[in-house]
DNA sequence: AGAGTCAAGGGGACAC
DNA sequence: GTGTCCCCTTGACTCT
């Protein structure tokens, strides 16, 4: 899709086409995905299996789906349900466990600026406090203790991942570049910011998103005043049909016409000054004003 | 308390 | 069959 910026000063037919072909530019960029047969961020959809009890929610989906993947570890639940998965997944903690799953990835190996980013809980807003580099080893030791601490917790939430502000500002850098990542790409940024590649993915999907509803928002702007404008000048319009309709019936039958609005096209010689004759039948939409009787030197065929 | 934000889950569609 | 996309939704967290 096109950035936001540059849609936001299309013209309306231009925006017309964008809202018909709706993210296609992006799609169309989207490199041909080449097939990497050890990629850990494996598959995240064919996922029917039965979820593997794993103590981080942020192992995607296809991380217990790969079951050539050497993930040995075994299923402490079976058949859970959807509600009942999630509520296992978020009583362990993340990064305990973690660590301990035997991936290909060296990225899944949850490094102490991962653990924080990923797994911030309560501290979220003081993460925001803090950029990452200022994560020293006080910081990852209290996050090492509240990951024991957790443990103690029992039943509690999922916990959400906030990307540090380098990690946004990294991700948005490289959207800025392209809209979508091919397998390499999201490989090296994931590498880049200590994240899963899943979670890049995730990201960019989500940015997707929230650009096409920026996209659309400004759509709808953009929609609403057309709407009001064709209001106006319907309106108008309309006023104006009384108008006339009015001065016809007020004219004797074979009263001439006042000569402002005694119109003769000079190519046919036919008599103009119809309603609304300003407007041309291709342009329905048209915004300019128009004048409120035929104008054959301005337009001299129109009335033809 | 409720609305807003955003990472992530789940599923369908599609290309290869 | 696999990988990736989009869409919709969920749930944790923040903001007002």
């Amino acid at each position: 899709m096109m950035g936001l910026h540059q849609d936001a000063t299309n013209s309306g037919l231009q925006l017309i086409l964008g809202l018909a072909l709706t993210a296609t530019p992006e799609d169309s960029i989207t490199p041909s995905p080449p097939s990497i047969s050890n990629n850990p961020d494996h598959h995240h959809h064919h996922h029917h299996h039965l979820p593997t009890l794993r103590p981080n929610s942020y192992s995607s989906k296809s991380s217990f789906v790969t079951s050539s993947n050497s993930e040995a570890e075994p299923s402490l639940t079976l058949g859970l349900s959807h509600e009942s998965y999630r509520q296992q997944v978020v009583k362990l903690p993340r990064n305990i466990g973690h660590n301990k799953v035997s991936s290909e990835d060296p990225l899944e190996q949850t490094s102490p600026h991962s653990a924080i980013s990923s797994f911030s809980s309560g501290r979220v807003k003081r993460e925001r406090d803090i950029s990452c580099e200022e994560v020293d080893a006080t910081e990852i030791e209290r996050v090492s203790s509240r990951a024991s601490d957790e443990e103690e917790d029992g039943p509690t939430a999922r916990k959400k991942l906030r990307l540090t502000k380098e990690q946004s500002a990294l991700l948005e850098e490289s959207f800025k570049q392209h809209s979508t990542l091919n397998p390499k790409q999201k490989q090296a940024l994931a590498k880049q910011l200590s994240l899963r590649p899943r979670q890049v993915e995730v990201w960019f999907q989500n940015r997707r998103a929230r650009t096409k509803l920026k996209q659309t928002e400004v759509d709808c702007e953009f929609l609403k005043k057309c709407c009001e404008t064709l209001t106006d000048e319907n309106r108008r319009l309309q006023k104006e049909l009384q108008e006339l309709k009015a001065l016809k019936l007020a004219q004797p039958l074979y009263m001439p016409m006042p000569a402002a609005t005694l119109t003769m096209c000079p190519s046919c010689e036919r008599l103009g000054g119809g309603v609304g004759g300003g407007a041309s039948p291709k342009t329905p939409f048209s915004m300019a004003p128009k004048p409120h009787f035929f104008n054959p030197f301005a337009n001299p065929s129109a009335a033809c």
